[in-house]
DNA sequence: ATGACTGTACCGAATGAACGGTACAAAAAA
DNA sequence: TTTTTTGTACCGTTCATTCGGTACAGTCAT
């Protein structure tokens, strides 16, 4: 099996128990895999596994989030497509941003650099968006955080509440939020 | 020394590791205490410190945060003084919130309680002050959500982006963002 | 006032378990 | 046969935790 096909395992490892959490033991049992064949995919251990995920993840934005902000339609329109993605990477709200998981911990020196340029990609790419809707460059940057903002703190909460209507209820007035 | 002494250097600790990060050499380093002597003011270990620094918080958020929010004046001279608070909480965006470190890795399970409880006393105190404006219940909460999900969406920005103009200018913006 | 006792604070050294990671040979696939 | 994959047994390190004990300030009874 290519290495490709534990990257969800993984993921969902990272997800829910973070960087330093997420023992060689634990990934060893939920992939089904010895350590010495984990090695053997990943011979840079459990950076080269983060490393992977992340690659991966950058590549599902790339083919996923991007396009739908790049759909046809107005600005809602695209929002709304944009979210649907973002619902399925987080499911429903379920799942916590491994993302910003991966900010604390020992995992932050390492990953701190990638995790910037993926958050400031998906910023910038919602910030288009509304540049090319007629709205003045640097608010649209600050409205593109603005709607990073609520996504990842609607995440935080729902994980704190255990209440998933957060993150969607969030999703549904994100174009309220954008647009104001 | 009492171990109160002790409090801001642990939530400086798990606030900048995380649970699993924060091992107990660095606390012995950190605190310049030896790990038997750790033992001798936390006899619960790791768990009874965090427990220590979020009783801690728990106690300095109803002694800052909801008078700030019970003060006179408007909605946004009160959300004004909590913002002023809240700025000092988290160093102006620099410090993460240990309470959403605290809700992955292995602490997950032992904090989620208690995490959950102080979240909705901060978001019930926010909600009150719009209740008592004038606003619909029902709406108020959603508001108050709004609020915690602004500031805890700009904290992990802030980190993510290395900026903390991002949770100040949320600061400055949460009457619109709640009011609106 | 003095010596015996007590409690608090602290520490160096050690514990077994678990950590991330490796060596190597058997086994499976090509 | 050759290459890829895996299980087993290990490595040194670090983990949280504990043990045995010191230092010292207070509190006694004498």
């Amino acid at each position: 099996m290519p290495k490709e096909t534990y990257i969800p395992c993984l993921l969902g490892l990272f997800r829910q128990y973070g960087y330093d959490g997420a023992t060689l033991s634990k990934i060893s049992e939920a992939t089904g895999l010895g350590k010495a064949s984990l090695y053997h995919h990943f011979p840079g251990g459990k950076d080269e596994m983060v490393e992977t995920v992340l690659d991966y993840l950058e590549k599902w934005l790339g083919e996923n989030i991007l396009p739908a902000l790049e759909s046809e339609g107005d600005v809602v329109t695209k929002l709304g497509q944009m979210c649907l993605r973002l619902n399925e990477l987080y499911q429903g709200g379920e799942q916590p941003c491994v993302f910003a998981i991966l900010l604390s911990g020992s995992a932050r020196d390492v990953f701190h650099a990638k995790v910037k340029a993926l958050f400031r990609g998906w910023i910038d790419a919602m910030a288009n968006v509304l540049i090319e809707s007629g709205m003045d460059a640097q608010l649209a940057k600050q409205r593109g955080e603005d709607a990073a903002i609520a996504i990842q703190g609607s995440l935080i909460l729902s994980q704190a509440l255990d209440d998933t209507t957060l993150f969607q209820r969030t999703s549904e007035q994100l174009p309220t939020i954008i647009c104001r």
